[in-house]
DNA sequence: TCTGGGGTCCTAGGACCC
DNA sequence: TCTGGGGTCCTAGGACCC
């Protein structure tokens, strides 16, 4: 049995802890840039505001039933993220952290009755964290998280919902829409439509060939497990990105060069700095940049290139420094850009590497370098002590409505009144 | 005017090898 | 009429997730 806790409408959940007073009230959380909608309170939903939804489209409807407005405040959310999966640790012996709201667990031998646990381990971390969380429990990882929207819609199920005699799940499957099953997007969703299909059963019962033919192996492992036949692995271990990748939306465009590498140098370091937090080197970084696709009336561009490097690495200098020619590359002046990303990749483990015949970076004098520096950053704050390319200015983002840094700033904690 | 960021896996096609 | 077979690597794109 696979077990599934999701937190409910996390980011205004977080932004709620502190602010009781938009308990009941509609609240909503916003991108970068206070850009679009990613999170929305239960209010805010029932108002017709779309989850990725334009700020600007629902600016009318926001300040006539009085929402609430956010700009995300990853460092909140994260912190908070931290402590829910803290929580789960200590009740669960194995546990898959799925995404900064979501983590999966292993409920094989266990005595209690499974929907008991799933409670306790639901109102646990209410208490510890403060933040309400649903808990599916099913066979596989795809029926645990119909289970867990199950357990979120209906009340009278106190926040678990425990799924394994094989009729209920087909009861369930038969009425459960199936563009809300983990798997099926937007196209797959659109396709089925037209195909008439609306539930999971009706999928169900479709002829494996045509599912294998139609959505590849992706598609059939969903097939697999919509039927209780476990085809999604469970990872327990943590492992370690193939990818880590740092790019910004600008609030505007922006057409100077030096400008332009300054943020792909602070972008290329940021990337390092993971890199480094997980112990392992990369062998390629790509860097790119486009233009404002929403914009039809100026000239697209859209540039990507790549450097390998003879021998992985993770110093801040060499990524940084081959951001910046990378950048110097694909950068053509006369347009205007509004988005650049750096993306390292072919990621290998720490002391896994092959070193070369005629390696050219002085890696040991590097590596205690970076290794003061992280210290120093961990010590001091954030970018106390970065490469002179990256600039004195730090990239500035739009973010009008941001709340409290209250869990890690010792000059924004939260007040108490005692009166 | 305004439109996010960070990931995963799979597939097809082109260029190349012997 | 009829033009091999077995590979690798790379890129782009498509699908999905949160």
């Amino acid at each position: 049995m696979y077990g599934l806790c999701d937190c409910n409408n996390f980011f205004v959940s977080c932004e709620r802890l502190f602010r009781p007073d938009l308990v009941g009230r509609p609240v909503v959380v916003l991108s970068n840039n206070d850009g679009c909608i990613i999170a929305r309170s239960n209010e805010a939903k029932a108002l017709g505001i779309a989850m990725g939804q334009p700020l600007y489209q629902v600016k009318a409807l926001i300040e006539r039933h009085g929402v609430a407005l956010f700009s995300a405040n990853h460092t909140l959310y994260g912190d908070l993220s931290h402590r829910v999966m803290t929580t789960l640790r200590s009740l669960v012996p194995s546990l898959e952290i799925y995404s900064v709201d979501e983590a999966f667990f292993d409920l094989s031998g266990f005595d209690e009755p499974l929907d008991a646990l799933g409670r306790r381990i639901g109102a646990t971390v209410r208490r510890n964290t403060g933040i309400p969380v649903s808990i599916g429990i099913a066979p596989t990882k795809t029926l645990a998280k119909v289970a867990s929207k199950l357990a979120k819609h209906y009340p009278r199920l106190e926040g678990c919902c425990y799924m394994h005699r094989e009729e209920d799940i087909r009861k369930v499957l038969s009425t459960f829409p199936l563009r809300d099953v983990w798997g099926i997007g937007r196209r797959y969703g659109r396709r089925f439509d037209e195909m008439h299909l609306r539930t999971a059963a009706q999928f169900v019962d479709l002829p494996e060939a045509w599912v294998r033919g139609r959505m590849g192996v992706t598609g059939l492992r969903t097939w697999y497990e919509l039927q209780g036949r476990p085809a999604v692995g469970f990872d327990d271990l943590g492992s370690s990105r193939q990818q880590i990748s740092h790019s910004r939306s600008f609030p505007h465009e922006i057409y100077d060069r030096a400008e332009l590498e300054r943020i792909v140098a602070g972008f290329a370091a940021a990337c390092a700095e993971r890199l480094r937090r997980q112990r392992s080197l990369c062998r390629t970084i790509h860097c790119f940049l486009t233009t404002n696709r929403h914009r039809e009336d100026q000239p697209q561009r859209y540039e990507t290139t790549l450097c390998s490097f003879a021998e992985p690495t993770d110093s801040t200098l060499e990524l940084v420094k081959t951001a910046r020619r990378l950048l110097r590359e694909i950068y053509r002046p006369g347009f205007g850009y509004k988005k650049a990303g750096v993306l390292l990749g072919e990621i290998v483990p720490e002391g896994s590497v092959q070193r070369t015949l005629f390696g050219s970076v002085p890696t040991e004098k590097h590596a205690r370098l970076m290794q003061a520096m992280d210290e120093m950053n961990r010590l001091y704050g954030r970018g106390k002590v970065k490469t002179a390319a990256e600039g004195t200015e730090p990239f500035r983002m739009n973010r009008e409505y941001l709340s409290q840094r209250y869990t890690t700033s010792w000059d924004e904690l939260l007040v108490v009144k005692a009166k």
